[in-house]
DNA sequence: CATGAATGAGTCTTCATTCAT
DNA sequence: CATGAATGAAGACTCATTCAT
């Protein structure tokens, strides 16, 4: 009893119940959408009491921020992580595609939620999700710009076309896992996608000095995509 | 006094209500989102009593319906006539991205409805849209696969993806527009914007052979993207 | 049908409706409290539906101001046609009691709202109802200032706690009858309250025997009670 | 850590708990209503836990009796002493208008309770609270009684209005300065108001010039008011 | 056709109260 | 004694939809 660790045993427990309703809200949120659903359903999913979700937030929407945010932390600390890192601008990308479809992976239900219900939302309220989005998009625009500099970027390219381009390619591949188009279940399909989305998207953004040799399949030998050097 | 008003409105303007009923729904669609917004807000704006709207739609989902079919079909009706066509790959897609910021140019309000609350929706009667989308996509995708047995295609881009990568290209071109990311009044803007986006998509999907010669620009002669045939 | 007078019979029905909701409303204040009643109930007993009373109520508080006006208007439209006479004070104050009892036997449950829930409310928009009541007070304190200056009223008498006094008398008087301390269905009772209440305000309730010569001020001197007989 | 404050806390202080909830009751009822506020209100302004008001009082209505009965007790006791002392009715009378200011000079937030929350509540269980007072009025009304046998209340005056208007001058005058309408912090106005509330009460607002001799009954004969000059 | 008053089911939100630690 | 997480009943408010005129 004296041993009882409060601390632990307090916050172990909240963070049950409140992580439990947040993964129940992501679960509700993505089969039903924001308005289609009642913190009822929430509470029910989360095996909790009615009252308990307004004990840890301060509303429907404050819940939804705070799903929006746990996802939205994990994509863009990595989406930070990739663009700062001082790689080529081809294996940047590449990284982008790569983590986002295994974040897809990981959790569709949480990209579904950011995909279907928070990205395109237009609600008064919704500034911060906007404004949160645009500025991992400027981040992708100074990428493009720098990678511009560097003769990376085809120069016809504007850079912020080039963003909201890779941002579309990303988002309409997982779109197509999401709305059932691509089969989720195989991982195999998952790779393939990784690397069709990423040399899609980069063959035709980058410079034919830069971009001319990339390969677009890896795994076989015989599918590798020949490029010859221009004369 | 003695010329009623009313009977001459009533009779002569029957397309005019109906339509502006139409119009003040695309408006109240785009600003304040389909859940966000009251049938007395477009009856408001539509500057028609309450009912009115529901003598000439059934109900709310109607409306929205309703919205989305004067959209889609236009939109439809376009991508048909240029996937039908017998142009090549590279033409086709010049068109899909020609006419769809054109649409947008047009009526981005409308645009705005389609791409922010009906292509997303995740609603239960979202059937009948998401199958007008899923045929829509059908049918590029069965343009991706003809282009690849013809060999256009590269034929290591699926061309379910090629599809989805296409309308994903193509909407989140728009949707940096419709977001303000882009500015929507210069037309110069628009143009160049038609150009990159399929430019963009197109060196990267085609094969080297028959992608090679695409031109970034085609304006201004210097500043053509010369690509020299392979060795 | 023809003949169906539309302004009149709209008025006549918006007004029947609003106004039985208005009655509604005093009814269940009066009975139950402002707090302790639902909305429920005042549309149960207007005989309307729920939704009804938020077509011409904005909320609940706002019902009750509504009730507060109704009752508002009439004591105070009669207080001031008193108070504005050229009676003398004492005409004044019996004018007022008169009225004042007389607007209780007329429509009890609103002078119970009036008293018991609206004039004593702490509440943060209170503050409408608090300056009604403090304009009110303030001609009072005007009338009894202006009496005093023609010699009416006891020079050592505050007029502020003099117009106080008057309504905490009033008040008082009306909550005997609302709490049934007194029988409010006897209307000699109410005419003899009526009298009693403004004689015994304007001369004191004291035989003239015993307290004929009580002085007023006693700052200084001793603090007894000096009464002298009556030559 | 070893040395537990809890514990210390805990038994040196049950009192110093309780009474510390008990005050913040006052205050926070005081402040914002009795339907106005929260348990948590009451426990943060306490400097307490949530569930320990809980502990101390069965629930939100004992607190609001707590309260009732602190307030109460010490104007009951007052009262009790005032009244059954021998003196003569003015000197009670000018007994209770002393100890009542005074209390509220000693206790504003306490009195404000009382005047604003409790005194005239309706609710079901107002009944105790009812009572109460019922129990300090009968206890004025057989004092008035006994001073008209006595020849000291004049015999016009019922002793159930007078004791209710003694009620309402008293109440008003404390509610003159609980509104702030008197400046409650001048210990002057203070005295006077004492002395002008119970003179004003005994002997009447009126100069005795202009109202020596207002009649009290007016029942029968003309019901005019007859002011006739002193000799 | 046109109007807007009327309806009421559906939800969010609050908060007194309980209880395990 | 003390804490504050957990509970859930209660009720205010919204708004799509109907309907009488």
């Amino acid at each position: 009893m004296a041993s009882e660790q409060k601390g632990t045993g307090g916050n172990g427990r909240e963070g049950d119940r409140k992580s439990a309703i947040l993964r129940a809200a992501v679960e509700v949120f993505a089969t039903k959408g924001y308005h289609g659903c009642r913190i009822a359903d929430v509470a029910k999913e989360a095996g909790v009491a009615y009252g308990l979700v307004y004990h840890y937030f301060k509303n429907k929407d404050e819940l939804l921020q705070s799903v929006f945010h746990q996802g939205f932390e994990t994509f863009s600390s990595k989406l930070r992580a990739v663009v700062e890192s001082d790689a080529s601008l081809a294996e940047k990308v590449r990284g982008v595609a790569e983590f986002s479809l295994d974040i897809f992976r990981d959790d569709p239900r949480t990209v579904r939620v950011l995909i279907l219900q928070i990205a395109r939302s237009t609600g008064n309220r919704g500034l911060n999700r906007h404004s949160a989005w645009a500025d991992l998009i400027r981040l992708c625009v100074e990428m493009f710009q720098k990678a511009q500099e560097r003769g990376e970027l085809n120069p016809d390219m504007d850079p912020v076309l080039a963003a909201a381009t890779l941002f579309g390619t990303i988002e309409m591949g997982l779109t197509a896992f999401v709305t059932g188009l691509f089969d989720a279940q195989d991982p195999e399909v998952l790779e393939r996608a990784k690397r069709q989305l990423a040399t899609g998207f980069l063959t035709g953004v980058l410079t034919p000095q830069s971009g001319a040799e990339l390969e677009w399949n890896q795994d076989r030998s015989d599918t590798r995509l020949k490029t010859a050097k221009r004369s």
